[in-house]
DNA sequence: CAACATTAAATGTATATACATTGTATCGAT
DNA sequence: ATCGATACAATGTATATACATTTAATGTTG
């Protein structure tokens, strides 16, 4: 289905507004089967995108800073998060020896065993999309979401700047 | 910035794993700036998307159930969003003459002006995208993401093929 | 028309989130 | 070394959300 039927709205005052509604409602879509598929892991998204980011460190540990740096949104509780996968055994936090204001989080042996019982089993909600988009075709939508979000402003030293 | 450097990760396993990142990425990019322009307007992107709903009917009213069909994120609590936005008097809730189970839902004028003014305001910040992507680009993107959503197979321009 | 199923909306409740504030620790300038 | 500024994480609190349940009205079937 096209946006268009997908939210009964006949039609969009510009190609620009259709792509904003599109990238919201296609989000929501996303998100929506991504948390379907990862309830029965007893995960939310964000606590499995931490897992993952950890898993990506591994074995290293990294601060809760260094987390929401590398999170898909950066939000204000990532202490909290992190917090419940302490409780279930996920992942390890330890007072940082160099600055003791941070604390070390790094992920268990549990962590990694179910991020890779969930790997396996994700390939089943993944496949949809590897299915429906050519490689180009990804790259190209990967390169169109850049183009969106980038900012084209530069500073008085003619470096690139943030909005 | 490409997704990789506001990440602060190197590669993905596939361009298929990338765009699925970057689609959340930029949605919560997109949503944030969507928020806080809605902020100094005193509405949620969830109120301004109902209001918006409701503008499109206008000056017919519409039922919750509508209203939730016509939603980017179909919420399970559409009433209360409602009920925020009676209190706020920009819209009317009346009992469904038709089905006394149903009621009728309509923007009022406060409504329709309140919208009339952010609209004045909101050029600004959608103006970035539409600077940033060409027309055919925009539609490409909306193209793209339709077909990350279909569940049936489609041709190269996104419509649907028959088997 | 009586009994049951279905539908629309509202509500109860546990959890999640945003936002501001707090408690320490470290840094930097004097 | 001391004072103030800044940084990191945790916490308090109001609000938002998901999910299940409830209430009331309408459909449906025998």
């Amino acid at each position: 289905m096209t946006i268009e039927e997908e939210i009964k709205q006949k039609t969009f005052a510009s190609p620009h507004h259709k792509v904003v509604v599109n990238l919201i409602y296609t989000n929501n879509w996303l998100v929506n089967r991504h948390a379907d598929a990862l309830k029965p892991f007893g995960l939310s998204i964000q606590q499995y995108n931490v897992l993952r980011i950890l898993r990506g460190q591994h074995p290293n540990a990294i601060t809760v800073n260094a987390i929401i740096d590398r999170m898909l949104d950066k939000m204000s509780n990532a202490s909290r998060l992190v917090d419940k996968l302490v409780v279930k055994e996920l992942v390890n936090r330890v007072e940082c020896p160099k600055d003791r204001r941070a604390v070390d989080v790094s992920i268990t042996e549990k962590g990694l065993d179910l991020l890779a019982e969930i790997d396996r089993h994700s390939g089943e909600w993944q496949a949809d999309i590897v299915e429906r988009l050519s490689d180009e075709e990804a790259e190209q939508l990967s390169g169109l979401l850049d183009k969106i979000r980038s900012t084209e402003s530069v500073d008085c030293d003619g470096n690139p700047v943030e909005s």
